[in-house]
DNA sequence: CATGAATGAGGTTTCATTCAT
DNA sequence: GATGAATGAAACCTCATTCAT
């Protein structure tokens, strides 16, 4: 009965996606996932230390694929803020990072909407907050470097943090209402536009 | 010992009202409730049909009144809509009702967060998506007058979706962001510039 | 179904004593408990916290009595040796003492041998020590006492300790080698003879 | 990778003597054993039958080295009685027996420890019994000796039993109360007092 | 020698709900 | 109006042990 390839752990973890993506992490129930795996507690004990890990197990792709990104932009764009001022440079990069996150986000769509919006209860609850907090440190430059060039006043904080929580509902809004990739970046274009039209609003452009 | 005056029935809706903001609804305890009230499971269910009508219950008054509101405006928008352009109220109604909505939203702050964001697995977990598509009836009226007298393009559906699930989104973060109304309508204006920005730009004004 | 009376609470206790004297606490099954009392486990957490608070009840009686009379005991030997020496008392409570642990111990024997042998694991896993501690609060009065009078020299702490140690040891001692009050009592003299010749013997008399 | 030496038995028996010191037989956990030994289930399974024979193993050296002390001690006895009366060794061997034991508990402190207040759950849960007994054949053939050589009255089976364990227990309290066999055998020649002083009283001497 | 996988029963505890009184 | 008792299912998790490889 012994599987010599990981079959039984991914019995476990196709079934637990289902169960979560289903009922979310709090209502989700390890007997159901064990039963529909076809395999015993034991068994998932043996792969997995408790729920929460198996839950972030499933969520691990996206959720580091997206850390990724985002670190590597806030990276980024502190050396390019260091290099001063580049033109081209400024419209280009956020759009980018959010094409970029949107793919990844649409190849684990359910896999993101388990962890933006029913990952209660598990520790990776404020993932969200997280990248919410990640997103503004890379707004907070750009948004000083475009009020620099454009010899306009800061924009305080609070509204940064706003804009830039706006932004991440503005994803997870893509994410449940589109079927599809296709669909989300067919929209896509009307959303960057809103967005700026608010950003630019914001700056008193 | 016998309560006329529905004693028992406040000390349990302020019990519950406590228990369902800490914890949620799904994480909320009935035997914490009663117990907190110092009264027995049975005086509940005399009271309330189940779980999910004491929740309901708790957060009933700002949902009756922002629906109300809501409900109204629309009334208020058809009725004008027919009666043809009116020029002074296209830029007012619409901030005002966010205004009165703010307000009530203040006046029950506790209960609004737990009914928009901690009410997962109760009957009222979409009331959230229902305040999006009342304030959607009268932003299609909205945009569309707009268009009209402008002479720009409509605004379609999934936009408008988007832009009404934003500006509800934005309610909810001045909610939780905010530690009263004051501090909150002091944000307002950032928030309002940033949306109507937004808007603007959909529409290409 | 309902039991006006405890019914239900005493078969449950009745069960529990039976299944934490056959098992200890460790080992005892809160299920097997139930299943034997003919009940649910949720009657069980009905009229008791956990575990831990129905093992304090099965042994509560005997448990409170023994306190009581150390407490009432190193009370009254307290009294006695600020009111200075009497020469017929120092004979005579710890005896007498004694026997009524005795008599306790002996009229909830099981529950005794429980609590001090198999509770390992609850919160009264160190009753064993608590009562140790009494005893030695009182023997150490007693031997100040006698040293004082009979002008020889004090008993150092440790040896106090040990030697009450010994005591409570003796009186598990009997409650696990007697068949009954009765046995008990007969050896109970010989008991008395060896710790009084060892207290003799490490005071020097 | 494979171990000739028997290293990997050697990390398993000190993984578990360390799991089984701190937690007792019951609670111990023989995957955390193997854990800590940096090993998996399959190679405890391989070297010890089970979570019983690891114990004993643990706790071998001491057990068989007190049992062999004190079955030399016993054939000592018996041949000497048979020898008829020999003065000096009235008082003797029954110290240097002990002091024997006490070398070997010290040697072996937490192991002993383990075997005699941590085994409930094991085969050898009765280990102490066991000492008990062994001593006690001694300790029949010391008393009828002085009797006869004293001229007083025989001490009764359950006397002799009695002072027995409490001789036993005694072990116990030194190892569990001090910390190294300097402090014990400071100790020691007090609690030979308490013990002797005991048993002369209670033979009448 | 040793691994890694899996079993399956069992552990304590919490839950919303019901109902006779 | 309200109590107190009881249900029964389900929750997460741990255990010693086995065995094919």
């Amino acid at each position: 009965m012994t599987a010599t390839d990981g079959e039984t752990r991914n019995k476990l973890l196709k079934a637990a996606r289902k169960e979560f993506i289903d009922k979310g992490y709090m209502n989700a129930s390890l007997r159901s996932i064990c039963k529909d795996a076809g395999v015993t507690t034991g068994a998932l004990y043996f792969f997995f230390k408790d729920k929460d890990e198996l839950f972030a197990e499933v969520v691990s792709k996206p959720l580091l694929a997206i850390r990724k990104v985002l670190s590597e932009h806030i990276e980024f764009e502190q050396r390019e803020y260091s290099k001063g001022y580049d033109e081209e440079s400024s419209e280009g990069p956020d759009v980018e990072v959010s094409i970029e996150i949107a793919k990844i986000m649409f190849k684990y769509k359910e896999e993101c909407v388990l962890l933006l919006t029913k990952s209660a209860g598990s520790s990776l609850e404020f993932a969200k907050d997280s990248f919410v907090d990640s997103l503004e440190q890379s707004y907070r430059i750009t948004t000083d470097k475009i009020a620099e060039v454009e010899g306009c006043r800061k924009v305080d904080d609070y509204t940064v943090h706003y804009i830039t929580h706006m932004q991440v509902e503005s994803f997870i809004y893509l994410l449940t209402h589109s079927k599809d990739i296709n669909e989300a970046l067919a929209e896509l274009p009307y959303i960057i536009k809103y967005i700026r039209g608010g950003w630019f609003a914001v700056m008193g452009l």
